[in-house]
DNA sequence: GTGAAAGCGCTAACAG
DNA sequence: CTGTTAGCGCTTTCAC
């Protein structure tokens, strides 16, 4: 009590929200110097343990914010990252993939003691955007979700010197990045309605001008060639990551008789299932599906839905957390981390074994392969594991 | 070595992008002061158009985009807003909500040159988030998702100099808001209901410490007083927005013989179906059921909802631009928005007019009011509007 | 261990 | 209309 009223009198009675404290008055307050406060702000081992522990306790009286913009200034460092969304595909805010990888990324960035950015970025300020991105000084760096082949965000990120990681890999540039293995993932579910004796297996694809379409449609295709079985361009429809679109592609399907359809998200899938049950199909009986993310509601289609499952909000964690390292150790060795995906098996498949247990042939697991970028790569994860985000080094080749 | 840099550009041999450049490099290339350049890019009038032109070229030429930390701490404005949404609700992301909020405010940032800063408050990080939001002098002002009855954010923020607004109501304090009148928009919905001659109307409401539920929940009361019936405590059932929730309130509802329920947002009123489905009750014949949003799904379940529309992203931009007024007249008078609903009549009710054709009496509005404020606000559309977004001021009483 | 001093890149009076 | 001059609040050498 008396310490505030002395404190007042030397800040001349002001009002702490009136106006926010400095450095200095910190310093004052606590009879240091404005360096001293700005070293025991930042940890700085440098400051007797004494003088410390009085400047946080001002600091704790005083509830002292630093001003952000001011430390970005003068340390070239703001501690907020920006995370890029381009909105071709933020128009698919029904698919909670990206309501789950915002998640993701801001706890961690919480946890980081970080803040986020979020630019959802609309074609028209596209251009816009990239420069403020890139030079406005303001992230230490950026997240972008490409999902489009060959974005010009991408690029210009890779032209610039901003730390950048993407989610999702890119086709012929060496970046950092932080991907599932797709073509693995649509591989082994492909495989998995083969073995369950499925004879026309159809997908349902994204965009195909995306790449994370075109990977799962590669591992659609090799599913079929494991076992010789040939691509058929009728079973082949491709959707928006929508519902609806699954709907259409998947009424674009019946008439050519699928027993069986791979579709690239659960929201494609769910839609899917709404046309077949209008077509008065059973599922699994007549046509199995299966899905591609295990989002929340993958488990309560009608019937479940067999799924292959990403963690999508680890992965927004997981990218934060690379992003921070690059950040804090720039020009090291490009990151690439493949996150383990996992089938979960439910009834949309017309396996009735409510877990997958194993001792099948899922213990052959296909190899291992990152489609057009033949680098080491880490990998997080295994879908062996029971904790599907345990980091493990691979060896560099 | 600065010098030397701007050498190598004149001459062109530099790429652009190894070294973010500043106004003082402007000025020297145009051949100006740093003040003038500074006026051209603040758009200030008093410049020489040839100069203007001059100096535009040159920035134009070098794609230079002005360091914002150094402008916010100069300019004691920084252009970014944030966007607080309380974890709490936002586990509840498989609700379109949030996304298309988000999708609302970043589109007028956009617009409005702002960036927007994204904070998810888990409970855990709330305190530590509010100082920071509040005095790190990075956002201009604040965007809060408040659904708590009683929001430690919004009671920090009050007592603030920070500029800031609510999206939903606050039940205590007088706040810039924006909001739907959930209590008519309820009112209006469980009133369709009866004049449909439903009799036993049922009702899932969110979380009872959430002011809308509280709003909407009020609403449902009113409706059914307006005909004088009784409320009847086993029709109504707690949900938590989601799916699931919605599904478990139904079936504790379905031994109660509920002949309509209104669900307080769409994604409950999708469970609600799944739970009449199952229990093999028909919809709308047994069971009419009303949603509230009309997001994206509700013209997609079996059968299309019936649902009150909120227009949930122009929300989100409105709120954008009303924040940017305030941030630039400080000490103006309180901002307090009530945006227009609608009711979206599909087949889930029972009514088999595709529109809403008006001519009945629903050209009766129930009054307007605003449950617990009665101050003057402004009307944002109208439900007789075409256009449901059109501004109009309503007198101050 | 601590303080003094020099900026970070920009805006905003204030002169002219 | 334009340039000069002070800072904004912080970090960071560099002395001591």
């Amino acid at each position: 009590m008396l310490k505030k009223i002395v404190e007042w009198l030397i800040l001349g009675a002001l009002p702490r929200t009136l106006m926010p404290l400095t450095l200095e008055d910190i310093a004052r307050l606590s009879g240091v110097s404005r360096s001293t406060v700005s070293r025991v702000i930042n940890a700085d081992s440098n400051v007797k343990d004494e003088t410390r522990q009085k400047v946080l306790q001002v600091i704790q009286n005083i509830n002292f914010q630093p001003n952000l913009a001011a430390r970005g200034l003068a340390a070239g460092r703001t501690n907020i990252i920006g995370l890029v969304i381009p909105a071709s595909v933020a128009v698919i805010f029904t698919d909670p993939y990206f309501p789950l990888l915002i998640q993701g990324v801001s706890g961690a960035c919480n946890a980081h003691n970080h803040s986020v950015m979020l630019w959802l970025a609309e074609p028209e300020y596209e251009r816009r955007t990239i420069r403020q991105i890139l030079h406005n000084g303001l992230v230490d760096g950026v997240i972008v979700s490409s999902t489009l082949m060959d974005d010009p965000i991408v690029k210009s990120l890779y032209e610039s010197k901003m730390p950048f990681i993407l989610i999702g890999r890119h086709p012929t540039l060496d970046v950092n990045y932080l991907d599932v293995d797709n073509v693995r993932a649509a591989r082994e579910a492909t495989q998995h309605l083969m073995r369950l004796g499925r004879k026309r297996i159809a997908t349902i694809t994204g965009p195909k001008n995306q790449i994370a379409s075109y990977d799962r449609y590669q591992g659609y295709v090799k599913g079929l060639s494991d076992r010789n079985q040939p691509v058929l361009p009728e079973l082949v429809a491709e959707g928006d990551w929508t519902e609806a679109g699954g709907y259409t592609a998947m009424r674009r399907l019946i008439p050519h008789k699928p027993d069986a359809v791979f579709a690239a998200n659960d929201v494609m899938a769910a839609g899917a299932l709404s046309a077949l049950r209008e077509a008065q199909l059973r599922v699994p009986e007549d046509v199995a599906v299966v899905g591609f993310d295990d989002t929340p509601n993958a488990s309560r289609t009608q019937p479940p839905l067999t799924t292959m499952r990403q963690p999508i909000q680890s992965m927004g964690s997981l990218a934060v957390e690379t992003l921070i390292d690059i950040i804090d150790h720039p020009g090291s060795e490009t990151r690439r981390i493949v996150v383990a995906t996992e089938l979960v098996i439910r009834s949309s498949c017309g396996t009735l074994k409510s877990k997958s247990e194993g001792g099948d042939d899922r213990k052959n697991p296909v190899d291992l392969s990152i489609p057009t970028l033949n680098q080491p790569y880490h990998l997080v994860g295994n879908p062996a594991d029971e904790n599907p985000i345990l980091r493990r080094r691979v060896k560099n080749a």
